[in-house]
DNA sequence: CGAACAGTTGATCAGGATCAACTCGAGTGG
DNA sequence: CCACTCGAGTTGATCCTGATCAACTGTTCG
């Protein structure tokens, strides 16, 4: 059970390419197993990587093992279009079985320079991913322990709200309290105690591996979450 | 002498268009005085902002007054390259009297898809600015004071030394303490003590306006400072 | 001359870090 | 089948970095 891969892919932004000529780009998928790095932090790599199904996150680990996470990605998510231009400044981690696509750079720069929408679409989606750098910056520069940790379920639910992968208020969301106090800049015992704040409020159940969220106005408050910043689709924003 | 103007323009990734293209979009730049908004935080808007001289900075305020600075930015910069896709969710202001250039959507638009080298070299800074976004998480989330605010000033030198705009080991960089407070998630009396620190054991001197290094290896050590992150061309990486 | 703002200083407070121990599964190997 | 290990979660006690509050200085500018 632990580290179950999520039946369904998804593509992103390579979803717009006609099935012609997708099917052999994702003819053959990898499996990455929980825990393995998908992109290292070292060196280089011929290829850039589609997230298809399953979790993972960005991250840097400093000389004296302090750890930034830097982003919780979801199916669809290309890991590492930074590496189409240049070096790296991080490496990859599965959360949970994933599947993954290794696409050749040359042959992703081609599909970039030939297709408009495709073009415009990874343009978009790093737009918004840039968006989301800065409300994290926002929540570790100015927002509180209970709100930056609030601020994150909420972002996380709606991220995958937004793929497909809750089913009413849940969503599987593997990670242990670690991952969280390193994305958010906080101590594992405090996120420990902060989530049993929050559990206690009634805003979330969260035991292990699926987040519940019980009470989302009260969630969204207490993380002071507006979700436009995702700039998700009408449809999706609420 | 308050929000002198830097005398040379830097039309950045605009500087690669032909002359005779370049001109007639640069040619009424709109004077932005020190401290005024150069881009609302509030309304979109028709035109997208190219810095050419003078500083500026990002930033987001909060309901009940608290704000995060997203960037420091220098001549050259793109300042709202994301209202050409997606809503803006941050205001830019002066830091000093500014040289602004309001370029109008459609035509911005209209230069990046019909001009590669253009094309590629905003895809470029926009990487850059995500990597930068990125080592800003890494300090907030888990350095210390001290390192925050050292590696900050290094990476405001390195910024500035590549669009020459430094003279030896100076630069003008003219922010308040509240501003850098602001930028690295601390308050303003603990940058001040911080600052202090840093001039007491020889790093700085910085007073006002004019940011003069005085001990580089020395600071870049105490802010764990790296420039692989800026993606500087060879010549300037050191 | 006075207002306004940036910087500075001291005193106190608190949010969250750190250290350490203990519980509780889930695997694993004997 | 059970002892063992290992990782995750939990708890308590204590410490400390950096926040907050408040006063005061100096400069600029109207």
């Amino acid at each position: 059970m632990a580290g179950r891969l999520t039946t369904f892919d998804n593509y992103g932004p390579l979803g717009l390419l006609a099935p012609a000529e997708l099917a052999p780009l994702v003819a053959a998928p990898r499996l990455a197993s929980l825990g393995t790095e998908i992109v290292s932090e070292e060196g280089p790599s011929k290829d850039c990587h589609l997230l298809v199904a399953g979790q993972a996150y960005r991250h840097r680990t400093l000389a004296d093992g302090r750890r930034q996470i830097m982003s919780f990605n979801v199916p669809g998510d290309l890991l590492d279009l930074q590496g189409l231009s240049l070096d790296l400044d991080f490496g990859v981690t599965a959360l949970s079985n994933c599947r993954v696509v290794a696409i050749p750079k040359a042959k992703l720069q081609a599909l970039i320079d030939e297709h408009l929408t495709f073009r415009q679409a990874i343009w978009r989606s790093s737009l918004v991913e840039a968006a989301i750098f800065r409300e994290w910056m926002v929540g570790m520069g100015r927002r509180s322990a209970q709100a930056r940790i609030a601020h994150l379920l909420c972002e996380v639910y709606m991220r995958h709200r937004a793929v497909g992968l809750t089913s009413g208020r849940n969503c599987y969301f593997p990670v242990t309290q670690t991952h969280l106090a390193d994305a958010l800049g906080l101590s594992s015992v405090h996120t420990n105690r902060v989530l049993q704040a929050l559990r206690a409020d009634g805003l979330i159940a969260y035991r292990g591996r699926e987040l519940v969220i019980r009470d989302w106005p009260g969630l969204c408050a207490a993380g002071e979450f507006d979700p436009a910043y995702l700039h998700l689709p009408e449809r999706l924003a609420a």
